[in-house]
DNA sequence: TTCGTCATGTAATGGGTTACATGATTAC
DNA sequence: GTAATCATGTAACCCATTACATGACGAA
C-alpha cells in the first residue's frame, strides 16, 4: 500500500517540477520537454494518466486559484488545472531523489536525477555521479572488447558507429570526473568548514 | 497480410546480422549487444520472441547443420538452433533498408539502420543521414529557444544538463556533416564516372 | 467565423524488460 | 561432481506512445 511503483521517471520528473512551482499539465510538459528535451520526450498520453495518479495518491492536488474577479468568475468553465505538491508529494520528492540505485544511473533516469540535483543530498549526487561513471566504463569496456575481438571483417559503417559511440560515451565519462571531482572538492571543503565538530558525522548541507 | 507490423527495430537488426551470418539466438544477442552496446541492450525476453515471429513469418529458418559426422549424431540432441534467412527474410531487409522515414534517423532507430548502411543503396544512405541532421537541429533550436526564455532563474545542475546535451548533440550534428560530406562526394564522383551519358541530367538526383 | 494554439483527456496498442524455469556443455 | 557459462524459452508486467475525441480562447 505505502510504496507502490510510480510512473518510472515521469513521476520523479512531475514532482520535481511542481516542486519549483506549480503548473497545469500543458505547461508542465513544456517544460518537460525543455529540460529533458536532449534525452527523451513525453506525451500528454502519458503525463495526464501519471498526473491523475499521483491525484489519487495524494501527492498533488488541483489548485484552483479562485479569481476574486467575479466577473469572470461565473464564466469560469473550468480549463487550465493548477496541480501543486502536497505535503506527501513532498516527501515523496525527497525519498525519490535520495535514492543512489540503478534507477538513478542508468540511462532513462539518470538525466532526470541530474536535473534536480540542487535538491539531492551532497552525498547520494556522489554516488550517482560514480554509480553511472562506472557503468559507462564497463560498456565502453565490453564494447571495446567486442570490437577488438572482431578487428577485421567489420565494414567501415559499423566501425564508424562504434567509434562514434564510443567517443561519446568516454566525453560523457570526462565529463562525469570533472563534475566528480567538483563534488568531492566541495565536500572536502565542508568539511574542513566544519572541521571544528567530530570529524566523521557531516550531515548537514540540506539545500542550496 | 502481407506487410504487418514487425519487430521494431529489433526485426532490422536480427535480419541484418543473419544476413551477414547464421547464428542462433545466444549468439545473436551477444553480436547484438556488441554491435549496438553504446546505444542499447536486448534481452532474451524480447529476442526469442521475435525469432519465433520471424519463423513464422517465413523469414527466416532453422538450420541445424546436419553433422556428416555419424559419431556425434546419435546423440546431438538439439541445443543450439541455427537461423539463416530465407529469400523472404533478404526481401524483407531489403525493404526495411529502403524505407528512409522518421523510423530510419528517430533515436531508436537510427543506429541500427546506420549499422547496416553498407547493405543500404547511396541515395537512401543519404536521406537517413540528412533526416537524423535536421531532425537533431530541431532539437537544438527547441532547447536553445527554452535555453533563452528561462536564462535567468535555472540552478547550476539544470544547466550543467542542459549545456552537456547541447554540446553532445552538436557534436553528433557535426559528425553527421562530415558523414554526408563524404556521401555527397562519393555521390558525384559515381556522377563524374558516368559522364559520358547525358552530361546535364544529373545536376539533382538527390530528390527532396 | 475560422484557424491555430492552448488545454484536457481516453483506449488501444506496442515494444520491451524482469523474473522465472529448464537443460546442455565446459572447466576445474 | 559442481560451478559457471552456454543455450532456449515463457508469462507477467510496465512504461509510454499513437491516435483519437473534445472543447476553450485569441487573433486574423
Amino acid at each position: 500500500m505505502a510504496g507502490k511503483k510510480g510512473a518510472g521517471v515521469l513521476e520523479l520528473a512531475v514532482l520535481g517540477l511542481l516542486h519549483e512551482s506549480p503548473m497545469h499539465g500543458y505547461e508542465l510538459r513544456k517544460r518537460l520537454n525543455a529540460l529533458l528535451g536532449m534525452f527523451r520526450a513525453f506525451s500528454y498520453g502519458s503525463l495526464y494518466p501519471c498526473l491523475k495518479q499521483l491525484l489519487t495518491s495524494g501527492l498533488i492536488v488541483e489548485d484552483r486559484p479562485e479569481e476574486p474577479n467575479v466577473a469572470l468568475a461565473l464564466q469560469s468553465r473550468r480549463s487550465k488545472i493548477v496541480y501543486k505538491l502536497t505535503a506527501d508529494g513532498k516527501e515523496r520528492l525527497q525519498q525519490l531523489l535520495t535514492e543512489a540505485g540503478p534507477a538513478s544511473w542508468e540511462d532513462e533516469g539518470f538525466g532526470v536525477h541530474f536535473a534536480f540535483f540542487s535538491h539531492t543530498r551532497a552525498d547520494v549526487r556522489l554516488r550517482i555521479l560514480e554509480g553511472r561513471r562506472s557503468r559507462l566504463e564497463e560498456r565502453l569496456e565490453s564494447v571495446r572488447a567486442a570490437l577488438a575481438r572482431t578487428r577485421e571483417r567489420v565494414d567501415s559503417y559499423t566501425l564508424e558507429l562504434q567509434n562514434h559511440g564510443l567517443e561519446s560515451v568516454e566525453r560523457e565519462v570526462r565529463w562525469l570526473s570533472e563534475l566528480i571531482g567538483r563534488e568531492r572538492a566541495e565536500q572536502e571543503q565542508q568539511a574542513h568548514r566544519s572541521s571544528s565538530l567530530t570529524s566523521q558525522d557531516m550531515p548537514r548541507e540540506t539545500d542550496r
